[in-house]
DNA sequence: GTTTCATGGTGATATTTATCAATTAATAGG
DNA sequence: CCTATTAATTGATAAATATCACCATGAAAC
């Protein structure tokens, strides 16, 4: 991880926080002050599960996905974390412990916000704490959703989902590099990796989608979004 | 329902939501001339799935269960809302929609706060709305918990962790009334009704708890952590 | 270029959990 | 008090899913 700072200032950022643009010029410079850029390689960890929030932390370029570290080393994945969003864990306004762990997938080039600072604007500027309970808002719901999936959906609709997700959410493409491995696939899915094996072949036998090792095509989304439906 | 109101006024209810001491007194006028009391039956809905976020809930006395109706009329439990906490998915802020249906265990009275007001005064007031930033933080942390829990621990962890629940959060007693059926308790810890039946009966059977068809007594306290832990 | 190690993939089997069918208890109305 | 319904319970079975053992492949390390 080198820490040479690449973005000039947070004014002419382009990949910023949309919730940034609410702030005065003044809390904006503050923001700009307070921040420290990092990159770092595919595979090393950007944030620890448990460590303190001491800063909010935002993705200028690259790709990390965020987990929580359960039980007997089992992990679970939440969400790929993109440029432009806000990665804190709910931990921050509860018990000032980062929830889940983030881990660079792809190169990446990281902002690190103080969140004292953060919070600091959070309290004075109405519209910003808006924007702000906004974003959790969405990040619960979604959330939300996903628990009751997981609990109702079997192996192939919430497998089509994670594939939706990618191709809707991450690359905006139907055609994408599967980013993940077939395990981490699994720790997304609440699946084994020998099932989303089987089941990645089901789904290219019937027609559904092109998948190799590496890559995912999905050529009938129709049928797709039916089997994550119907599940 | 019936529209009786019973409390006098927010400034001195003893069951009001914490975060209402950080409102001025002209700002828990607002709330108190923009509320309504209502009372439900057993079994009554408070607050349906999808309908217009129009109002924060808040219970003044009685239980309610909140919960996701979810694919094939399955639902999914998410809690149980108590006096004194405040009843607002996190739809409120995303789509103005109800995020979860709220529907009336016991005799229920209930206090409902128009959302514009309640919304304002979060825009204009920075420690209300850091609260509330807290509260919602609050519950995004343990759905995520309780999400890696339902993927992670077999049945008889996530029937034991119900179990503790109602112990520790809801009764605030080793021995309480079960004021869920078998069918809602397995709502709540994905299971089917059959199973909750025969793992409670397991659990009596090696003297963890004593259970009949309404009541739960917890009698090795340590033994059902282990359980709801290792499980 | 060979070795090493992680990942992908496959079939057989074990475990977990749900479903089905039937019976018994509990409860609300009349 | 009796009857109609709903919930609780039980055993048997089926379905879903995980685990295990193993081999193939391919990329990184030496």
């Amino acid at each position: 991880m080198s820490v040479v700072n690449l973005i000039s200032s947070c004014e002419t950022c382009t990949r910023r926080w949309k919730n940034f643009k609410r702030l005065t010029k003044e809390e904006l410079n503050l923001v700009n002050e307070n921040r420290y850029e990092a990159t770092f390689k595919p595979g090393e960890i950007m944030m620890k599960q448990g460590s303190p929030t001491s800063n909010a932390l935002f993705i200028a370029s690259g790709m990390a996905k965020t987990y929580i570290e359960g039980q007997n080393g089992k992990n679970f994945i939440l969400s790929i974390a993109l440029p432009g969003r806000l990665i804190l864990g709910p931990g921050a306004y509860v018990d000032s412990r980062q929830t889940y762990t983030v881990a660079a997938i792809t190169a990446v080039q990281a902002c690190f916000i103080n969140f004292e600072i953060f919070k600091q604007i959070v309290r004075v500027n109405g519209a910003f704490a808006e924007g702000l309970l906004q974003d959790i808002s969405e990040k619960s719901l979604v959330s939300l959703t996903r628990m009751v999936n997981l609990s109702q959906k079997k192996m192939h609709g919430r497998l089509a989902e994670a594939l939706l997700y990618f191709s809707d959410v991450v690359f905006k493409n139907d055609e994408y590099e599967m980013i993940l491995s077939r395990q981490e696939l699994g720790e997304m899915t609440n699946m084994a990796k020998e099932c989303v094996v089987r089941i990645l072949k089901e789904l290219e036998d019937s027609g559904v989608i092109y998948s190799d090792s590496s890559k995912i095509k999905i050529l009938d989304r129709e049928k797709l979004v039916q089997i994550s439906l119907k599940g």
